[in-house]
DNA sequence: CTTGACCTTAGATTTAACTCTAAGGTTTAT
DNA sequence: ATAAACCTTAGAGTTAAATCTAAGGTCAAG
């Protein structure tokens, strides 16, 4: 059982924002005391992370309400209903994965192209390493060398 | 080489986004015709579709500013600032992924432990899902049948 | 028994990211 | 050669998602 500061402060969110979520229909507390403050379940807890989570990785408040939205209707629902909503939210939040690991992919290759040494970084690029196909990176090669195989164990191919 | 509209048109935003982002040094055209008019080339394109694609999986435009300007200043920097940069980026993003998974077993869970077919769906919730840990899941045992394999096949196991 | 940290509401303001408007110049098709 | 469909700018308006303000009620500590 939570006073709305406590679960703001737990969530790292403001107090106003809660109050926000609940005039938007995305979490209401529990129960209310007697003389009108919110009283948050531990189950509101884990909706609000719920809510946060899925805010941090680029659902919309709307779209968020959509995915909760299996939740209080349900007694309401077929399963075929559920079962289609789910699939259709799974296959977005498969196509965010897949978009994530591209951005994985071309930062992976760009910090492993780079040698991370105190040279210029003239060849250090997010956009050159996306261009790259695959595993043909360009490497800078400089003239010189420094102390240790820290910095160029990753520098030895080129394109 | 594209003019603004074309470019607009083959990415699916407005042109004023567009001007929007060279104004908020996202994104500027590579050239002018003697007109004035925008001349975007491939790689201005490749550009875009970079900051899309950033901005879908819930970048700011201010965090995609920073991943793009590991490109600009490249010649100014060190190997050793962009690898450091680069890496704190990739953590961001790794972390981004962990949290998609979280969504993606959930709705799976969900997904598998509902059967898809006319019954209500009662005990189908993405929030009773996130509770079930592993792989004990509940799943409604409803008391009539119907047709086929398709609807049943994923309810067998019972918390 | 009052001070200060909490809570309430309604409504105004802010921020990011567009999106539109107005007033006009350019290009292309008929 | 002129209408339609583009382009330019500066600046105002919109939307989502908070965040703040004002005016006041609640409650534990000294």
């Amino acid at each position: 059982m939570y006073r709305i500061g406590e679960l703001a402060k737990q969530c790292e969110v403001k107090t106003d924002t809660l109050r926000f979520y609940e005039k938007h229909g995305l979490l209401s507390p529990s129960s209310r005391t007697d003389s009108g403050y919110r009283i948050y379940t531990e189950n509101d807890a884990e909706r609000l992370r719920f809510i946060l989570r899925a805010k941090a990785v680029g659902f919309t408040l709307a779209e968020i309400s959509e995915l909760l939205s299996i939740e209080l209707d349900k007694s309401n629902w077929a399963c075929a209903d559920v079962k289609g909503m789910v699939d259709s939210k799974l296959a977005h939040v498969e196509a965010k994965i897949a978009e994530l690991k591209f951005f994985q992919v071309s930062l992976q290759r760009l910090s492993n192209a780079c040698c991370g040494g105190p040279e210029s970084a003239e060849h250090c690029s997010i956009l050159e390493a996306l261009e790259t196909n695959t595993d043909n990176i360009k490497c800078e090669n400089h003239d010189h060398h420094h102390d240790d195989s820290q910095y160029t164990k990753n520098c030895q191919r080129k394109g």
